[in-house]
DNA sequence: GAAGTCACG
DNA sequence: ACGTACGTGACTTCC
């Protein structure tokens, strides 16, 4: 290919460099997409690396956990089945066991998914162990049985592609292995977190993780200086707790833990155009409930309505959204007849500036991290990226350095109505990290 | 290769 | 073009 590609690149370039003037996105792309072409690779190269003996033993214990399960299964049903086949897992739950049957999916059979079976809970003992078998098997199968093929034999580091150009929205993507996904939510993901260590880059190694805290919402209370909003972020103000106060309308001293939480579906849930049926269906409770939820919400942050409803707009009239370094993304499904295929494409739109304002920021930081890291010669190295955080890998010598290094230079990727705060943590390995310094509102005020 | 499911932010 | 919350990648099953 070499020669040809060389050729059709080259023409290619005649065709779409002006189209980097003509949409405004010059700037994203020297200044911040192709000086991190580089720092992605340095990543790649560097690796990270992983306890294979450990994972190993995981497996080999959830193997007889799955087959104890397993056996569970097939007694409460009578007979052997391929609990990993959601057909026939649908035919044994609602033919054979007549429990109550769940959404229609196209293929005929009936959902089995997690939010399916929650609703089944408590009908049969059956539920309770094909979620746990589901839970084990994801793990050991994407994680356990995998990783340690994937471990390199010269580096004996895994090796993660980060992927630059394929999200919609400007994230990152990471394959072979995605090591954004690595489980973190239950006890054995946790574990599995373990296995990832720190080893190779000096004396008394360790992990660092600096992490932009409540990004997404904070780049909204910026683009939609809803007051509200701003203020909270600006006392440092617990934000699920603070919304929660204003949606129930009660001091934030008496904030209960259930109304926090729901305040929290809320905050996220607005910034992916949650419906009134889907707050519902969530938070199990009418659907004229939940749209009243949400008109009380839009009521309270008003900046949040407007920023919904204009960006819509704006999407309708220009076909495409932009973040606030102006990379764009086309949404022709807003033009679409299918009902539900413009309102997805709304709700993409409503999306797509937060999502990728955030991927923008944390860009420009790891180019500014990365040049300062070579500036000083240090034996640090950037080794992860998940979408929010970084990781680092660290002699124990130069954690500190780089710890306040990640604290002065995340929060100044772009000046905002509101801080960028940035929470750190470290560690021997990814499972079993202790939180550290954080920014405050002082160093916002120096900015 | 599609469908269903589920891991992460 | 879709399962009425956005963005991904990977696994198993099944055709
Ligand atoms: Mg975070």
């Amino acid at each position: 290919c070499a020669g040809a590609c060389a050729d059709a690149i080259a023409r290619l370039r005649a065709v779409l460099e002006p189209e980097l003037d003509e949409k405004g996105m010059r700037r994203l792309f020297d200044e911040v997409e192709m000086p991190l072409v580089s720092v992605l690779a340095r990543m790649e190269l560097n690796g990270v690396a992983v306890d294979t003996g450990a994972l190993r033993e995981m497996s080999e214990s959830l193997t007889m956990e799955i087959r104890r399960i397993e056996e569970d299964i097939y007694a409460s049903v009578g007979h052997d089945f391929n609990i990993g086949s959601p057909i026939q897992l649908s035919q044994i739950l609602f033919e054979e066991l007549h429990l109550p049957k769940t959404r229609r999916l196209k293929t005929g059979a009936y959902s089995t998914d997690q939010q399916s079976l929650e609703g089944l809970r408590g009908l049969h003992e059956i539920i309770d162990h094909i979620y746990v078998y589901r839970e084990l098997t994801k793990l050991k199968s994407t994680y356990l049985d995998t990783l340690p093929f994937l471990v390199h034999p010269q580096t004996r580091r895994i090796h993660t592609e980060f992927n630059q150009t394929g999200a919609a929205t400007g994230r990152l993507a990471s394959s072979n292995p995605n090591l954004m996904n690595i489980p973190v939510r239950t006890e054995l993901g946790e574990q599995i977190r373990r296995a990832f260590i720190a080893r190779d880059v000096g004396p008394d190694p360790m992990l660092l993780a600096a992490d932009y805290s409540q990004i997404e919402l904070r780049i909204v209370a910026h683009m939609t200086e809803d007051s509200g909003l701003v203020e909270a972020f600006q006392n440092d103000d617990d934000i699920h707790a603070a919304t929660a106060a204003r949606v129930f309308n009660v001091p934030i001293e008496e904030v209960t833990a259930n109304m926090r939480r729901r305040a929290k579906v809320f905050n996220f849930g607005v910034l992916y155009g949650l419906s009134d049926y889907g707050l519902s269906v969530r938070e199990k409770i009418s659907r004229e409930e939940a749209g009243e939820f949400i008109r009380t919400y839009f009521e309270k942050y008003p900046g949040m309505q407007r920023y919904v409803s204009e960006t819509i707009q704006r999407v309708r009239e220009y076909g495409y959204v932009e973040t606030l370094f102006g990379r764009r993304r086309y949404i022709p499904e807003i033009h679409s007849t299918n009902f539900n295929v413009r309102n997805a494409a709304e709700r993409a739109a409503v999306n797509m500036p937060v999502q990728g304002t955030a991927a923008d920021i944390i860009k420009i930081a790891m180019n500014r991290l990365d040049a300062e890291m070579q500036r000083r010669n240090m034996r640090s190295l950037m080794i992860l990226q998940v979408h929010d955080e970084l990781i680092f890998e660290c002699p124990g010598e130069e954690l500190e350095e780089m710890r306040k290094l990640c604290l002065d230079i995340m929060p100044r990727s772009l000046a905002m109505k509101v801080p960028l705060k940035i929470d750190t943590k470290t560690g021997r390995n990814w499972g079993e990290m202790q939180y550290g310094e954080a920014t405050g509102v002082e160093e916002f005020a120096a900015t």
